[in-house]
DNA sequence: ATCGGCTCGCGCAA
DNA sequence: TGCGCGAAGCCGAT
């Protein structure tokens, strides 16, 4: 059975070398830690049956990586375990040792004929993909398997705004939003590779010296399946109310399984698309799980600065000048907001659901980023402070969508309102304007219920 | 309850 | 060069 092949635009070739000797195909996996709806998994098995050799796919777990903690890493890691099962199924060798990604996979690609890399957005793992190229004498070939519309063929260009990318990215949808086969792989026994035992979560959470950790949410392909399944059948007919239901699960909470690469958003958006819901539900979310999403990715392609307060657009950082000597009412330290300990209720309910269970509804996620320029010394600070706790307290930190969102607070791919004190031209988020739009009391009443901890503050 | 103004700059039409 | 309009608003006038 011929297998349909990867589009060019997901491919970026790094090395163009025709295999070498080596004893085997190598994925180094890393952004999309799935078996299902994986390109660049699926171009491997391809590869490996051109080249009559068996695959391995392999993934260094690193517990030293930027804001990792311990629900991060627990989160990961169910997603590795996960892995294990669907790739052992179709005869694929499965690699997992302690130590940094890189050092991982040069080892892994010392004795490798073809080198495949899946993508991700941010500097750290760009850099590491193309030393890893530069280090061997190979084809290396980089699979965009963790967008709809790969980042540079929907534009060449930071974007300014979602109505400007959104046209470059709906002008090619058609042609993206396809359905992957999955290829059989010629049947040739991986070779037998030092690993650490993969189907054992003691054994990869003692590699990394992780004691177990309690979890609102775990990881893994087969949890973010149910969670799309339960978003499908009750989230989705539902979707216009859930920029306003902030306690319950109209919400998809996908974007920690996208973060982790656990789910395709491709194989989410067909799954949307060919739902029995309206049109008008779901294209609001098919808006937010490729335009928005696809917005994020292009700023942290083409910004090289994209967590530095100085990326943000020339209006927002004049305004902000020529606010910052205004007074505030009352400010905080990182310390002071991390600990939850502001005047205002519904914040401090925010940063406590935040930190204890490493998820926050998007209009919760607003007001709360929106009051730390308000009781924070200077924007600058803000920014820092903002972007830590976002970072280190959500189970989908440090993902594309981070940077913009936390750029968003700040005026990034927003427009200019009338001037206030503090934040200038900023959009504002108003406490009157949270209380208007969300119960507030059922929302204090959820947090305290799904913590145990009771929020103070008035 | 609804509406316009606030305010900026991109991108397209002309 | 002019003009419409936008990632989730707010406020005051009607």
């Amino acid at each position: 059975m011929p297998s349909k092949t990867i589009d060019d635009a997901r491919l970026t070739v790094h090395r163009e070398d025709p295999p070498g000797d080596g004893r085997y195909v190598f994925y180094w996996m890393q952004a999309s830690v799935r078996t299902r709806h994986n390109d660049a998994l699926e171009y491997a098995v391809q590869q490996a049956n051109q080249t009559g050799l068996p695959l391995v796919v392999g993934f260094g777990l690193d517990a030293d990586y930027d804001d990792a903690t311990p629900r991060s890493l627990r989160f990961l890691v169910d997603g590795l375990i996960d892995v294990a099962g669907g790739l052992t199924r179709r005869n694929i060798g499965y690699v997992v040792r302690a130590g940094h990604p890189l050092d991982v996979a040069a080892s892994l690609a010392e004795e490798a004929a073809v080198v495949v890399m899946d993508r991700n957005y941010l500097r750290e793992p760009r850099r590491w993909r193309a030393e890893l190229a530069d280090n061997v004498a190979v084809r290396v070939v980089e699979v965009e398997a963790n967008a709809v519309v790969p980042v540079e063929t929907a534009s060449d260009k930071r974007e300014w705004a979602a109505r400007t990318i959104r046209p470059k990215i709906e002008r090619q949808l058609e042609r993206f939003m396809e359905e992957l086969t999955t290829t059989p792989i010629d049947h040739r026994d991986p070779p037998d590779l030092e690993s650490l035992d993969p189907t054992s979560a003691d054994t990869l959470l003692e590699a990394i010296a992780l004691d177990d950790v309690d979890m609102q949410f775990s990881g893994g392909e087969h949890q973010a399946r149910a969670a799309l399944r339960r978003f499908v059948e009750d989230g989705l007919p539902n979707y216009p109310d859930a920029g306003t239901v902030v306690t319950g699960d109209l919400s998809s909470r996908l974007s920690m399984y996208l973060h982790y690469g656990h789910i395709s958003p491709v194989a989410i958006a067909l799954a949307v698309e060919n739902s029995g819901t309206s049109r008008g539900a779901r294209d609001a979310y098919l808006e937010e799980l490729i335009v928005r999403r696809e917005l994020a990715n292009n700023y942290v392609w083409f910004e090289r600065d994209y967590d530095r307060f100085t990326a943000l657009p020339e209006w927002a950082r004049t305004t902000l000048a020529a606010h910052r000597d205004d007074d505030r009412e009352v400010t905080y330290t990182a310390a002071e907001l991390e600990r939850a300990q502001t005047h205002d209720r519904y914040w401090n309910a925010a940063m406590v659901e935040m930190r204890e269970t490493g998820y926050l509804h998007n209009r919760m996620r607003m007001y709360w980023g929106k009051r730390i320029l308000d009781w924070t010394n200077t924007p600058e600070y803000a920014f820092r402070v903002a972007l830590d706790l976002n970072n280190r307290h959500f189970l989908d930190g440090r993902d594309p969508n981070s940077f913009a969102n936390v750029g968003w607070l700040f005026g990034l791919h927003d427009q200019a309102f009338a001037e206030r004190d503090i934040i200038g031209k900023l959009r504002p988020l108003t406490r009157s304007g949270l209380e208007r739009k969300v119960d507030v009391d059922a929302y204090i009443d959820h947090v305290e219920r799904i913590t145990g901890i009771e929020i103070e503050g008035s």
